[in-house]
RNA sequence: GGGGGGAUACCAGAGCGGUCAAAUGGGGCAGACUGUAAAUCUGUUGGCGAAGCCUUCGGAGGUUCGAAUCCUCCUCCCCCCA
């Protein structure tokens, strides 16, 4: 039943990853699964660049998920995303739609789509905890290392660490992911030049704070959300939440928002470059194609 | 009109005769990323290169073995007194 494949759209904000997915998910018949971080959360929707509205097209709403499920405030994460999607990805497909994956949260994307953040719930093995005595550390961390590449120290650091590392490696390789299996799917990269990518960053955020981004974040205060989280959520919410408490004027929170955008977008694409370069294989799609030319890179793709 | 301060690499800004291709910060560029990822962190940043060489500190001259640093003139900026 899962032949369909995944299709995502991904690539740094502001590149037009929305209008390209509803076209697309309009043409095939699809709903979208939103991979951004921040348009989980209600209420934070100019700063996030919802854009609820784009969802329909020539009258037609294109259902989309992931979006709008958790309340400001709150830390949602990637693991819980990688749940969220399961479910989301297996209701869609059962009821033989295609889904489309689309936004720019390299690690929630590569955490859909492949298997590296793996975390199950991984339950006590008392028989290999029991064998496990028998060996030294170094037999343990030799061990470690045939399941697993280590990333870093805190696997090995001491030997109830150690072993723990090694009863979830044992678990993960005898047992299926609790999901049936692994996602196939279609990278779509949206590529485009940096300084264009910064000039439309920058109109838009010109037209963001004339759309009431501010009074957003002011009504985010007001209904209790905290300053402290605002600052995690970044970027929109962390510059303004400060320029608010009078931490900065507009003009410096205006140019410094502006520079955080371009670094983050700038972090989006090597996220995605590495991601190729550690072997997933991407469709480039250069931005400045029309919708009917990058719909057809797309179908051409899918259809071969 | 008189007096004073200043012009340094993409920007801000140290340096004030040799150890200076020039501190530091920002930006840029590149990278990392396993329960905060819109976060956090690293490298790099005049040119060509292996050593090394070449062109830089507003402009033109000068002093000196040697100048971003000292002197003269010029251009521009800022402040104060008229």
């Amino acid at each position: 039943m899962c032949n369909i494949p995944l299709l995502c759209i991904v690539g740094p904000t502001a590149c037009g990853k929305t209008h390209l997915a509803v076209r697309l998910a309009n043409e095939i018949n699809g709903e979208i699964i939103s991979a951004d971080s921040r348009q989980v959360y209600r209420k934070m929707n100019i700063g996030t660049g919802k854009d609820l509205d784009e969802y329909s097209i020539t009258g037609k709403q294109i259902p989309y998920h992931l979006i709008d499920i958790v309340d400001p405030g709150y830390h949602y994460n990637v693991y819980e995303y990688q749940h969220d999607f399961q479910l989301a990805y297996q209701d869609i497909v059962g009821r033989n739609k295609i889904p489309i994956l689309c936004g720019g949260s390299g690690m929630y994307i590569e955490s859909v789509i492949s298997n590296k953040y793996r975390l199950d719930e991984v339950p006590v093995n008392d028989e290999f905890r029991k064998d496990a005595e028998k060996y030294s550390m170094d037999e343990l961390i030799a061990k470690l290392k045939s399941y697993k590449s280590l990333h870093n120290n805190t696997d090995i650091l001491d030997r109830e660490r150690l072993v723990r590392a090694l009863e979830i490696a044992l678990y993960y390789d005898q047992n299926p992911l609790w999901y049936n299996e692994q996602v196939k799917y279609n990278l779509f990269y949206l590529s485009i030049e940096r300084s264009v990518l910064r000039e439309r960053i920058a109109s838009r955020l010109t037209q963001r704070l004339e759309n009431g981004m501010i009074e957003e974040v002011k009504l985010l205060l007001d209904s209790g959300v905290s300053m402290d989280d605002l600052l995690y959520y970044g970027l929109e919410y962390r510059f303004i939440s400060q320029y608010l408490a009078d931490m900065m004027d507009y003009e410096k929170m205006t140019s410094k928002l502006l520079m955080a955008i371009g670094q983050f977008a700038k972090r989006q694409q090597t996220w995605f470059n590495r991601m190729r370069r550690n072997g997933f294989q991407m469709t480039d799609i250069d931005t400045s194609l029309s919708d009917s030319q990058k719909l057809q890179i797309i179908l051409s793709t899918i259809n071969s």
